[in-house]
DNA sequence: TTAAATAAAGACAAAAATATCCTTTAATAT
DNA sequence: ATATTAAAGGATATTTTTGTCTTTATTTAA
């Protein structure tokens, strides 16, 4: 025993958030990048990037090709595609629904003892991935501003 | 594949909190209660739990005593220890401190492309999981405002 | 002094998350 | 057509987290 870890998010998480933004963040016409250099983009494992890109596709965030020129585009809109929705696609919604304590149901009738204090959190933490939309963060990365790795 | 889960704490951390919050609610005089007390009353797998308020005591946030009418009590002022001193215990503090997206560091200088926003959800987290001590929740618990399990 | 109660400690087991590898499928270019 | 490229899928491996079991040590009470 000896925990030194428990973040906000799972790595596999991360990695799909990582790479949803890297992704938008490719220059105009030429945005499809394959498996190697998100990877690298991201420095993340590739086989295991390899799944969660998988997943993307299914829930339809990125689109996919194979063969040559192949690899991963968002599919949609970038200015209408949330962080919420990646981080839902991942892990789930009990970061956005969950009881912080761990008791089966989050709920105003039968709180936890932190529940009031935790929803404003939660609520803090919803509302800002729900307004994050992959087209203005991967605009801080083209610009310089901020960084997918290290 | 398929994750449905990621919470905010772990559940190790979930148990700790919750006992810590239990024992605190006891009744003055009559306050030090057993393994099995404790992980009846919060719901969580006794012999697991039994790890957890190890590491607690070993952290000096419970102190011990074996034997018949043993069992944990608080070690201090319930007044002063906060929540946030329980989740550093068992979870470090990469809650506090780690970068939202995996980061080796989490700064001003190279910021992920979240950093901005999510510092301050971080903020927030923090300065609540600080500001709250555990006689103050454990009242809620013995007002029956508030539930440990269920 | 002995028996019972209870926490501590260590070994072990199961489950979940993370990570890798190999084969198959589809697309492209020659 | 064929060879090459790249994603999809499946099996497997590793690590971490969660959970259990057994033994030991300590305290209390009879
Ligand atoms: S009941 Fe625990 S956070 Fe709402
Ligand atoms: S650098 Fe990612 S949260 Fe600060």
């Amino acid at each position: 025993m000896s925990c030194i870890k428990e973040e906000m998010f799972s790595k596999a998480c991360k990695y799909a958030i990582n790479a949803m933004i890297y992704v938008a963040s490719l220059p105009e016409g030429m945005q499809r990048a394959g498996l190697k250099e998100i990877s690298k983009a991201i420095d993340s494992p590739e086989a295991f990037t390899a799944k969660i890109l998988q997943q993307l596709v299914r829930v339809e965030l990125l689109s996919s090709a194979k063969g040559p020129h192949g690899g991963f585009a968002i599919q949609g809109d970038p200015n209408t595609i949330t962080i919420a929705q990646v981080v839902a696609a991942i892990d789930g919604d009990m970061i956005f629904t969950g009881c912080a304590l761990g008791l089966k149901k989050c709920s105003e009738d039968h709180p936890c003892p932190v529940h009031h204090k935790f929803k404003a959190i939660r609520e803090h933490l919803t509302g800002m991935l729900l307004t994050s939309n992959l087209k203005e963060i991967a605009e801080g990365v083209n610009d310089g501003k901020s960084f997918l790795k290290y």
